[in-house]
RNA sequence: GGCCCCUUCGUCUAACGGUUAGGACACAGCCCUCUCAAGGCUGUAAUACGGGUUCGAUUCCCGUAGGGGCUACCA
């Protein structure tokens, strides 16, 4: 997200690559499910998506280069060796380096061990100075020589490693800017060596804090692509999770916190980045939906909540009215489907509880006079409901709360929601008075 | 273990040496009200700790603590 707001807030290209060079974790379905994702966001590229996999003669020359210039060279220790040496430092106490040993073939023997078939990696030769990092959100890090070593580019069965493709991409797309999750800067001294050995200019780079959990925990399982289809699928606006996401860890300077696209992407800088982690919290994500809801036109609104309602409601002019009516006591595009639910179909069970507290022993005889007084109504609005509600309690010699609530769980099933008249109105008066006479008969037979 | 990063209300954050430390979510109260919301108003709540530097530190430096990352023939 940040490295689209940033290529759009200077005219810059957002390039989507897709790092799948390894062949054991890499799966069609998985770079699918991220590509649904980033457009359900918005997130939209400007080039790509370019896949690593495909692109590995480029990765292979590279390394042929590397090798002839000596910057690179072939190390031909087995997996358990190098497995037996770590866990021997790890033992000791010691911090596990490789030992270079693959620095002291000689190019000819290099040469001709590879030519007999002989298993080896490629390893890039590590300067020996310190690195330095400028990030343009930490500032500069330094790198001690002893902290890194000669790492492998290339498997020994010829498959090229993370680190060596995204620097030869970078290289060849000529990326500018690297905006990426904090947990890469310790390995950025890495990269920073590996543009030095290729000969190409470095990126600038900004590593950004990451998202933890409500546990502070980083967010694990349900991150990336899923966690969106998550969001997605409870009913969480695309435009709400972006502009959440965009404020966690960047700030555009003021008091707002509902910003369009539009403003995100011009308002969007470097330098208002935040350095530290932070937490996602999904309260304030409903809350922030919920701001949408309430600015949605209602023909949208209906459109959108439609695939999650029981029954999904033609955008008539009662559907639009029940919209207006409910968006205010919904979060969710699912609550606003439930809400509309009622719309579309009589309620198959009542509330219990509201069973239990709104109907006592004389609700039947006072439903029946309501009913009674209801069917006289011929001007079915707000007004005139209101009217002859008011004027049954008054005959009942009861406060109009005894109706009203009882009228409601009748009509809609539940205790609590939109204001009854409306409701009622919405409803009609052959659909209203139906769902009447069937609750009247439900807690008549239940004495 | 070694190296690196981070640290303002419970949470997201503003304040780039001088503020009664601001806003938002959540929470509490009040108003509104047929319920539930929404909305309005009010309130509780923070500079992790210890040293410096400075006339003055949330802000700069060092240390401690806590959290996180890297340390693969993973990304």
């Amino acid at each position: 997200m940040y490295n689209l707001l940033f290529a759009r807030s200077t005219g810059g290209t957002f390039i989507l690559r897709i790092e799948d060079t390894d062949v054991e974790r890499s799966r069609e379905e998985l770079s699918a499910q991220i590509l649904a994702a980033m457009e359900w966001l918005g997130l939209d590229f400007d080039e790509g998506p370019f896949y690593q996999s495909k692109r590995t003669d480029l990765y292979r020359a590279a390394a042929e280069k590397l090798l002839a210039e000596g910057k690179a060279y072939r190390a031909f220790e087995k997996p358990e060796e190098l497995d037996v040496e770590r866990k021997a430092a790890e033992a000791a106490g010691k911090a596990y380096r490789y030992s270079g040993a693959g620095r002291d073939i000689s190019p000819d023997e290099s040469e001709r061990r590879a030519r007999a078939g002989e298993r080896h990696v490629v390893r890039l030769k590590m300067p020996a100075e310190t690195i330095v990092v400028e990030d343009l959100v930490r500032g500069r890090v330094e790198f001690l020589p002893e902290a890194l070593d000669d790492f492998v580019l290339v498997r020994s069965d010829g498959h090229p490693l993370y680190h060596f493709c995204v620097c030869v991409d970078d290289a060849d797309m000529r990326i500018t800017h690297v905006l990426r999750g904090d947990d890469h800067l310790a390995n950025t001294p890495k990269h920073v060596a590996l543009f030095a050995a290729l000969g190409t200019p470095v990126p600038q780079f900004a590593h950004l804090g990451m998202i933890l959990g409500t546990d502070k925990k980083k967010l694990s399982k349900r991150h990336g692509a899923a966690a969106v289809e998550e969001w997605r699928d409870v009913g969480i606006l695309p435009e709400t999770l972006f502009n959440f996401l965009a404020l966690l860890g960047w700030s555009p300077g003021d008091d707002r916190e509902i910003l369009t696209r539009a403003e995100m992407e011009t308002l969007f800088s470097i330098d208002r980045i935040g350095a530290s982690p932070s937490v996602f919290d999904p309260e304030k994500l409903l809350w922030m939906n919920a701001q949408y809801i309430h600015q949605l036109p209602a023909e949208e609104l209906l459109a959108r909540s439609a695939p999650f309602a029981t029954a999904g409601l033609p955008p008539t002019p009662v559907a639009l009215a029940a919209v207006e009516l409910h968006r205010t006591r919904v979060r969710t595009t699912i609550e606003m489907g439930r809400a509309l639910a009622a719309y579309a179909a009589d309620p198959d069970e009542y509330d219990a509880d509201g069973m239990k507290k709104q109907v006592k022993p004389e609700t039947a005889a006072q439903m029946a006079k309501l009913v009674e007084n209801l069917e006289a109504v011929s001007d079915w609005t707000i007004g005139p409901l209101e009217e002859a509600l008011r004027r049954t309690a008054e005959e009942l010699g009861v406060s109009a709360g005894k109706l009203i609530h009882p009228t409601r769980l009748a009509l809609t099933g539940i205790t609590v929601g939109a204001p009854l008249f409306d409701v009622m109105a919405l409803l009609g008066k052959e659909t209203a008075m139906r769902r009447l006479r069937s609750f009247e008969k439900r807690i008549g037979s239940q004495g």
